[in-house]
DNA sequence: ACCCTACTAGACAGATCAGTCTACCCAGTA
DNA sequence: TACTGGGTAGACTGATCTGTCTAGTAGGGT
């Protein structure tokens, strides 16, 4: 019956593939379908058989970025032994994700870029948001242990992330990220000491 | 002889006036160049009379954001009567910047958001760069009569900046803008004590 | 043997893209 | 008056865009 086979389909998973090269290198409206498909190696008419349309490769495209960040991430959890390290886990995560390799080298963070050429109302727009209110919660829930008030920590941290990754993303390497990584390790508060972090505000 | 007379010929202007609105509501590459003639009320040639083509227009809208941020900081320099209010003034062209009226509301830096859309080598990217490394230049100078060592807190403070740029785009508010302006106050050094700045890194 | 499903190649439609060209208009000025 | 320069409207080219359609193929399950 393929009660619960039903095989991932190879074209669609080659697709996202192409799509995640393609989309990144040069941005998504600037993307045709033809370049995606010719990529992915498939015919025209096994991206409609997959998608609905163009936006639905796209959406589905976003909803993938979010995946692998959280496998990269995940990866950096599981290796962190302390509440510190697990903070610093999301910068690892990042850095991460700039080291990789690229059809024409790191441009930022694919999330960013796409909500950046979307149009106002675009349903991605709020799926980067998301991604984004996540990862501060991250960083909020990893905080916890370690400060009685980890919002306002929280908020800065998410800060110096988005910029590091928005200006690593113009320099193309991962110094930015380097040094945010840095600075957030002077934020945190030393486990020994009691009083709730040395940072105020 | 109209030696240095030279009218700025209206529909130069209307040109630029019409794709800075037209840009930066729809992105780059999604606006054609229909749109911007439409919008301005000029002429196809009258496009191609006074640019190149699409890209020098576009080069043309990069170089006028800047100038257009240029003027809201100088207009907050003026008004700042300490390095403190100074280095902050930064901040408040920023929170000008996402005050202003656009059409479909603020969606971030223009120019961080254009740079997200360029294709790798493009020149609109280097420009980009520059307006950004600008931007750190006069934090660290306005940075200088607080700290013997300006450069930790400036990078500190840009990527603070560029992550408030980068998250009140995708919430459409200024709000982000206000929180890293907060944040900033916290780091500067404050006048009376001597040691340069109570921030480690 | 049969069918079903996923896939293929490629023609096609209709819109829109950047950019060119022609022919005309009108205000200022020599 | 006649010239000139910046401007206009709109037809046009050729490429490219998303999306549709048809006809055919290859492989697994029954």
């Amino acid at each position: 019956m393929s009660e619960r086979t039903a095989r991932p389909a190879p074209a669609r998973a080659r697709l996202l593939a192409a799509a995640a090269t393609e989309f990144y290198a040069s941005g998504i409206t600037a993307t045709g379908i033809d370049a995606v498909i010719s990529a992915a190696g498939v015919a025209k008419m096994s991206l409609y058989n997959n998608f609905a349309s163009k936006d639905e490769l796209v959406t589905a495209y976003l909803r993938e970025r979010h995946e692998e960040w959280l496998g990269l991430f995940r990866a950096r959890l599981h290796a962190a032994s302390s509440p510190r390290e697990r903070v610093l886990a999301v910068f690892d995560a990042y850095a991460d994700h700039a080291n990789a390799e690229y059809r024409e080298g790191w441009r930022g963070c694919g999330l960013l870029n796409a909500a950046a050429e979307l149009p106002a109302g675009h349903p991605g727009r709020a799926a980067v948001r998301e991604h984004k209110d996540e990862v501060e919660a991250i960083l909020a829930e990893h905080l916890a242990p370690l400060t009685d008030d980890p919002g306002p920590l929280a908020a800065h941290l998410a800060l110096l992330l988005e910029g590091a990754m928005a200006k690593s993303g113009l320099e193309g390497s991962d110094a930015w990220v380097r040094t945010a990584r840095g600075i957030a390790e002077g934020l945190l508060p030393v486990p020994g000491s009691r009083r709730a972090g040395g940072i105020r505000l």
